[in-house]
DNA sequence: GGCCAACGTTGGTTCAACCAACGTAACAGA
DNA sequence: TCTGTTACGTTGGTTGAACCAACGTTGGCC
């Protein structure tokens, strides 16, 4: 089992415990932990990328490496490699696009929606296991505020 | 300047975009590179590992290396190789502790709390402009929420 | 026909967070 | 007192996510 050491313990010290940087490095390192628990629990040995790359390539339908580069925010010379690692287990396919051949157009496999629709449920356990120490409206309320520290982006006073 | 990309710009797929994993991951680049930024912009050459370990050793005293590593979970040999760089630039200073030659005792140097006190109004000020987005009530009502989060507490129903 | 931009690829780097193994030192039990 | 076990600091790795630079190929534009 690869469960985070979770040394939740002990305090940290005065001068970090309640600043929101410090906070949101153990909620994000509490999440990590627990999305690489499901990943490796769903077999595969699938990652992140992988998932957002297949999210992506079924809401878009068959597009370009760049284009998926794009679309998720991953740099294109990690989409390269993620993309090889999917096509190496048959969850994608790459032709060279006829109309461009700049262009590797990037489309799912029928194991490839397999796939996807099989993370999707691991991850969406996950969202509830991380916000378990939510009740149904704090969850709502800590997404919406999460959502704009998130984006960053401060309105004029 | 190593101001992050700050790639806002499109939206992430529909089955990532509302995940509280993918927000968290979000605001958690943001707050990371906001950091970052402070840091540089403060010079040193120091990151968060030495801020957490200043922090730290301010706090209680002169301490063996171990204790310093629980008390701010950081694994002991990064405590090691971030002691030895904070002991390069005389913020710190290391003996063999007389009573147990296993520990190295170390103590904060008078340039070391300097720096301390620098670095803390730095990252003050990195909190208000992660937080900017929310009202000084959001901001609270946040904080108590990613706690919670962060804890991971589930309490019994 | 030339020039520039986009694309995919290779091969790096960084930071935080880990783990394993080793020698030295202290300690606890027989 | 010896003996086994733990604690400590150190060295030297690995991982995942996020990056950057440079290169050859291809396409579009003037």
């Amino acid at each position: 089992m690869t469960t985070p050491p979770s040394h939740a313990g002990l305090p940290a010290p005065a001068r970090v415990r309640d600043r929101a940087t410090w906070l949101l490095s153990r909620a994000y390192l509490r999440s990590t932990g627990l999305l690489s628990e499901g990943f490796e629990a769903a077999g595969g040995d699938l990652r992140g990328y992988h998932y957002r790359l297949l999210a992506a390539l079924e809401e878009s339908g068959p597009v370009s490496q760049a284009s998926l580069g794009r679309s998720t925010s991953i740099d294109r010379s990690d989409v390269t490699a993620v993309l090889a690692e999917l096509e190496d287990r048959r969850l994608v396919e790459r032709t060279v696009d006829p109309d461009d051949r700049r262009r590797n157009l990037v489309s799912m496999t029928r194991a490839g929606m397999g796939e996807l629709t099989r993370l999707d449920r691991v991850i969406s356990g996950i969202q509830d296991r991380l916000l378990a120490p939510l009740s149904a409206a704090e969850q709502r309320r800590f997404l919406e505020l999460l959502r704009r520290v998130a984006d960053g982006v401060t309105p004029p006073p």
